[in-house]
RNA sequence: GGAGAGAUGGCCGAGUGGUCGAAGGCGCGCCCCUGCUAAGGGCGUAAGGGCCAAAAGCCCUUCGAGGGUUCGAAUCCCUCUCUCUCCGCCA
């Protein structure tokens, strides 16, 4: 969510800005809309204040034994115009709201241009692509040969968009998790977090992803509904909702490893084979609670967390700053980071790290005192990937693979798989 | 699932229809007193929104949430949510 005032004292510059990621704002739609909530809302404020006051003098004439049946007469007609202004207020309030939720995010002055990922700007790349002396195959005949990668049984059971991982490949995808858990906390100052995978839809709408994009998400109906994270920085970031922090509480580091479903609503047809694109995956989640004037030096530091991951895995891997066009709804700035993967001969996103400055703290009314003020002010949050582990583990099979048909486990994960170099057929 | 109790400001806690945004206490801040890590005194101390270019000021909302009764609701009625205790069941 935007800064309302900042909406209406400058709001050409909004409108500039929203404009570079092709985002048309109604100038006149927005000052007729504010002006109707305005008078609204004057209106409304008054009758109540008017009400109050002859209320208030009922109660002062009958203390006094007075007769009030003058006032009560005012105040049945002043309750009954009241109702109605008030009914006016809240549908102009509404529909302010609703315009308002669906405003994304200002970008970042450092955003480079462009309308779609074409023009994203690679800022640097890390480890080479490995030679090989074979043809590499993809994960999936990787998965296939070692025998733990059933798209068939999971097809079965649940149908296109899910796999089943058996044996070693089981514990490959946990030992990433556990890996990159063991990371964060002890070696990045991240305190580890367990949270609910079913949400409400406040918690969503905290978050950005209600209302706008309820197609993406699964949603569970029941007495109330309740949606499937589509990451856990919905309930991660959730955590300082309508929370008041201290500037010594601040920043919050806080890492997740949950699963997590999308509908993938509109990508029919798109990375069909194999589990680039599931409808269930795990991933491991960064998110970060700071000062305003913090974070983009904590975006800086929150990415080169989730490149750890990499380095340490010995992944090539090139970061990306996506530009205007290609930036997410509730982020000012975000990195991409791309693994290489030799099966298909491209880089392919395995995190994206955002600063979402206020937006999402507005929406979920995180604030910190600031102590130059005194007033409470909206955190700024930032999430990214570290980093989603079914792309990890296909990076690894297709990285780490052998003529042979093995899998060679990096060093690193090799306390984690029982000191196991190699995953064999 | 059954029975009961509860939800008030940063915290504790009073308040069953009127001048209550809310006594009192704790905590916190500023000041006074006191020559010294004590005691006492005074003042202040919620959030959200509106009018205003802004400040000051004024106004509105908020006592778990929503609805109702009423001229007027923290207080009465209804529904819901959450918390706690006991029983049952269960990973």
């Amino acid at each position: 969510m935007l800064d309302s005032k900042q909406l209406r004292t400058d709001t050409e510059a909004v409108a500039r800005n929203l404009a570079r990621r092709g985002f048309v704002l109604d100038l006149e739609g927005f000052r007729a809309l504010e002006e109707r909530r305005k008078q609204a809302q004057i209106e409304a404020d008054r009758l109540r204040a008017e009400r109050n006051a002859n209320a208030k003098a009922v109660g002062m004439a009958k203390g006094k034994g007075e007769d009030a049946s003058e006032l009560l007469k005012r105040g049945e007609s002043l309750t009954h115009a009241l109702a109605i202004a008030e009914a006016d207020l809240e549908r102009v309030q509404i529909e302010a709201d609703q315009w308002l939720m669906g405003l994304p995010n200002l970008l970042h002055d450092s955003v480079p241009e462009g309308r779609d990922e074409s023009a994203n700007v690679e800022l640097r790349r890390q480890g080479e692509p490995r030679q090989f002396d074979f043809e590499p195959a993809d994960h999936v005949d990787v998965g296939a040969r070692l025998g733990g990668l059933d798209f068939e049984a999971a097809a079965r059971i649940s149908g296109a968009r899910f796999m089943v991982l058996r044996g070693s490949l089981a514990r490959l995808h946990r030992a990433l998790a556990q890996f990159m858990l063991d990371l964060h906390t002890s070696e990045h100052g991240y305190q580890e977090i367990y949270a609910p995978y079913l949400v409400s839809a406040a918690a969503l709408t905290g978050t950005g992803q209600l209302p706008k994009f309820e197609q993406d998400l699964f949603k569970v109906d029941g007495e109330r509904p309740f949606y499937l994270i589509p990451t856990a920085e919905v309930p991660v970031t959730n955590l300082v909702r309508e929370q008041i922090l201290t500037a010594e509480q601040l920043p919050l580091r806080f890492v997740a490893h949950t699963p997590c479903f999308r509908s993938e609503a509109g990508a029919a047809g798109k990375d069909t084979r194999g589990l680039i694109r599931q409808h269930q995956f795990d991933k491991v989640e960064l998110v970060h609670v700071v000062k305003p004037a913090d974070s983009y030096a904590a975006l800086e530091q929150l990415t080169a967390h989730a490149e750890e991951v990499l380095k340490r895995l010995e992944l090539p891997y090139r970061v990306l700053a996506l530009c205007a066009g290609d930036i997410g709804f509730g982020s000012a700035k975000t990195y991409d980071l791309e693994v290489w993967l030799p099966g298909q001969g491209k880089y392919r996103e395995i995190s994206s790290c955002s600063n979402c400055e206020a937006f999402q703290a507005r929406r979920m009314q995180a604030r910190w005192r600031n102590p130059e003020t005194g007033k409470p002010e909206p955190v700024h949050t930032l999430n990214g990937s570290g980093i989603a582990v079914g792309r990890a583990m296909v990076a690894i099979l297709e990285n780490y693979q052998n003529a042979d048909g093995s899998v060679t486990v990096p060093a690193a994960l090799r306390p984690y798989m029982g000191g196991q170099e190699r995953l064999v057929p």
